[in-house]
Parts: C-alpha cells; sequence; structure tokens
DNA sequence: TACTAAGTTTAGGCTCGGTTAACTTTTTAG
DNA sequence: CTAAAAAGTTAACCGAGCCTAAACTTAGTA
C-alpha cells in the first residue's frame, strides 16, 4: 500500500555528492575531489571523508588521488535525483508560474523531500515532459536519459550558419534573466553573422518576422553556455 | 529580488519541535517534556536537550520539571509550519489526486524544504482556502488561525442531536482510510441515534435522500477523534 | 633527476541531534 | 506522611558532515 515513505533512504548529503559526481562525469573524465568540492561548496577534504564512506556503500568507486566513478547503484540513484530535479522544475513552471530563472533554488531543495509517488504524480500531470525549462533531458523513471550528441556550444557554430538553441544550464539565474530579455529561449532559431576573434562577441540574428530588428550580440562567456543545434550552412 | 532561500533558517528539527510543541500547547496546558518526545518519536533526553537549545535562542520558555512554553517568536515560527502544512495538503489533495488519507507524511517532509513563495504560490492557486483536506484551520500568513470553540467530539454529542463533520485529525492514515468507507467526510451531517455506555459505539444516521440505509455504528476511539459541530437536538 | 606547485588525504576538532544509564524532582498511592 | 512510581534532567557518548592545518602524492619543469 503505502512503501512510499522515501524509498531507500540516502541522506541529504549523499544524494547531492551523488548528484554532482554524476554532472561532472557526464563531462567527461572520473570526477576530481577539487571539482565535487567546488560544486558542492565544501572543502576538499570534506569531499574526500565523504568519498570514503559513500564507496564504503558501494556507490562509487575511489581510486585514491586519481578521482572517482559512480558504480551502478550510484548512477541510479544519481539519474534518479536528475530526474526529479528536472520533473520539479518543469513543474514549478508549468503549473505554478515560475520563471525560468528562479527554480533552480526550489527544485534543488525540494528533491531531496518528495516522494517517489509524487514525482510520478507530477509527470503525469506534465504528461511526461521530456525536457526541463531549459531544454535538459529528463531521465526516464528507470534512468534512461537522452544523450544530446550533436550539441555544440554557441562559440563553436560556424558563423554563416543557422542554428537552435537547445539548453542552457540552470545554475545561474542572471545569466537566464539576461538571455530571456534578449528574447534567447530554448527552442528559438537564428543565424550566426559573426564573431570576433580572442573570446570576442558572437553576432546572431534570431529567425522570424522581423529579422532585422532581431540581431543580438553575444558575449564570450554567455556563448560558451548555450548548447545549440547546427542547422545548417558550413564553416567559413 | 530573490530573498527567498528560505527565510531565517531554521533547522529541520527545530521546526518539528515547535510545531509539536505548538499543537501540545493546543491542548491545553504547557507541553511537556514526555508528550513531545512521543509526538516527534525521540527519547525523552533528546527533548531535554533540544528545549534547552530552543530556550537559549528565545523560542520558548521552560520551566525545569514543568512544562514549556512558546515564546511569541516561537508560536510564529510554529504557525508559519501549520500554515505550511496545511497548505500543502491542500495543495496535495486538490491539484495532485492525493487521497486525504495520504497526505500528510509528504506535507511533513515538504514543510521543511519549500520556500514561503512557492507555499504562497500553492495557496494563490487555491484561492487562499481556510481549511484544509481535515477540516483543519489554516493560519494566515501573518500567523492569525481561527479558534473552532464550538467543536464537540462525537463521544460528546447528544443523543437525538443533529451535528455536523467539521474536523479530523490527519495523523492516521487507517482511521482516514475507513472513514472514508463509512463515508464519513469533513461536512457531511448525521443524526445521534444511540450510544452505548462503558466506551460503547455511537450510531449514526446520515442525513440525505437515503438516511435509513446509512446508518453506522462508530467505536468510541473513532468516536473521541471526530470533531463535530452540534446543529439542532436536546439531551434525551 | 630533483624540485616545486597543485591537488589530495590524514589528523584533529566542531556542532547538531540523537542515544543509554544514572540521578533528581514531582506525583500518587497506601 | 511517607514511599514507590513516574517524569524530567544530567552525564557520557555516538555518528554525520563539516572545518582548518599539516602531511603526503603526483606531475611538470629545470
Amino acid at each position: 500500500m503505502s512503501a512510499d515513505r522515501k524509498s531507500p533512504g540516502y541522506s541529504r548529503s549523499t544524494e547531492d555528492y551523488l548528484k554532482a559526481i554524476y554532472e561532472l562525469e557526464s563531462e567527461g573524465s572520473p570526477a576530481q575531489t577539487s571539482a565535487i568540492a567546488e560544486a558542492l561548496n565544501v572543502a576538499p577534504p570534506s569531499v574526500s571523508g565523504m568519498v570514503k564512506r559513500l564507496s564504503e556503500s558501494g556507490l562509487l568507486e575511489h581510486a585514491p588521488y586519481r578521482g572517482v566513478q559512480l558504480t551502478r547503484a550510484g548512477r541510479r540513484t544519481a539519474l534518479k535525483m536528475v530526474r526529479r530535479h528536472r520533473i520539479l522544475e518543469t513543474y514549478l513552471t508549468t503549473k505554478l508560474g515560475y520563471d525560468w530563472d528562479s527554480v533552480h533554488d526550489e527544485a534543488e531543495r525540494m528533491e531531496h523531500a518528495v516522494s517517489d509517488g509524487l514525482i510520478e504524480r507530477m509527470a503525469m500531470a506534465l504528461g511526461y515532459p521530456r525536457h526541463d525549462p531549459h531544454g535538459a533531458p529528463i531521465p526516464t523513471k528507470d534512468g534512461e536519459i537522452d544523450v544530446q550528441e550533436d550539441l555544440v556550444p554557441l562559440i563553436d557554430v560556424p558563423v554563416g550558419s543557422m542554428a537552435e538553441l537547445r539548453m542552457v544550464s540552470d545554475r545561474d539565474p542572471e545569466l537566464l534573466r539576461f538571455m530571456a530579455s534578449l528574447g534567447l529561449r530554448v527552442g528559438v532559431a537564428f543565424e550566426v553573422i559573426g564573431r570576433q576573434p580572442f573570446k570576442g562577441p558572437t553576432a546572431i540574428r534570431l529567425a522570424g518576422p522581423h529579422a532585422k530588428e532581431k540581431d543580438q550580440v553575444i558575449g564570450h562567456e554567455l556563448a560558451e553556455n548555450l548548447s545549440c543545434v547546427v542547422l545548417e550552412g558550413e564553416v567559413g
């Protein structure tokens, strides 16, 4: 009946570590102690200690001085947290009127508190969405997640190409607010009309009726964070 | 802008203690150590320790060996938690299809994780409800709560009276499921048609078209938990 | 090859919130 | 009115998860 108390019951910290390690791993290569520390805003020795506990619980493998990798069990829990986070973000924006720049913190806290059942009810109410408001893919209940191989950061989209914005990190509310003010949302198509060297800005022209009026100049750091799919065009 | 990180920031435990003490106090008289311990499922010495910390923080007054009373600040936080809990219960039943017997645990965990802003969005989405699904009054944002003086437990409603069910504790899912199976919901009117002495059962007849078919016999313990308002009638 | 800088781990300590065991105070029953 | 029972508190301790300082790899370069 109601065996939905909150499943296995890892601590909030454990869940945070696993999710952070998962996210670091998906950028290739094992997760380093200092990277984990920075992601979680703790000191490196705290990570060493926690890593020891987590590998003793079989959630990850630790090659001392080399880094850390999730085991199958660790990855399962991490993906569960990612699913929770993204379902929550989608629910909050879709059903409760949150803006895409303000959902991250709320989801970050709620993901540790809600039951599996609530997440599934939210997913159902949303029609089982595949992507969250920032374009990130939502893992399924049994831990399958779309790998989006063809995404490239805007800085690597060749000048002259048409491209579409597909994903952006949910971490920086400022950045998200700024993007919104530029009319940059997930799904928007545009042409790359120029780029300056030495980490200079990229110029784009938003597709659509009043194209000319929608030229935007996007700084290097922002452009690094915009994951796009190239629709057509060629390198110059 | 987003100063909504989770307001003052009491720990989960602190919030639990304050809410439990509030609920014990509203049953009259200062809260006793052992009652708090039982409510929170911890050992009495844990309560002694926590009570010391909480009174040092000015959230409650402790008369050693006598009990504990919330200060103004303590009561404010407690009422905030009660509001959160009841808004959450209402939201989960109204918007996500939960039954009234399964919302308590979920709300119990979420009430510590969500922001004030989310609670207010939920309250707005619900049209600022005054009562939760179990009939309990929802405090306002600034800590006002309806006192329901005229409520009496069903065991004290005189035989021959008409009464209406107004409130039931949300604590025991079994009890709530059983009540639902009897057709007993908040707002239902009925006549008390009999009661056996020595903690025997109370018989009631639900008001409405097929009245005769809706006679129910309600055991003493259940009847203690049903808060009613007497509509008319007199002692036999 | 040896030295140094960066990164990691160990050592030792802190707080919070819990435990059990032993002691004190209050209540209750004879 | 006193003695036993019940309730509360104090003492001593534990584990999770964090910290700083110090010691220890590892890797890169002279």
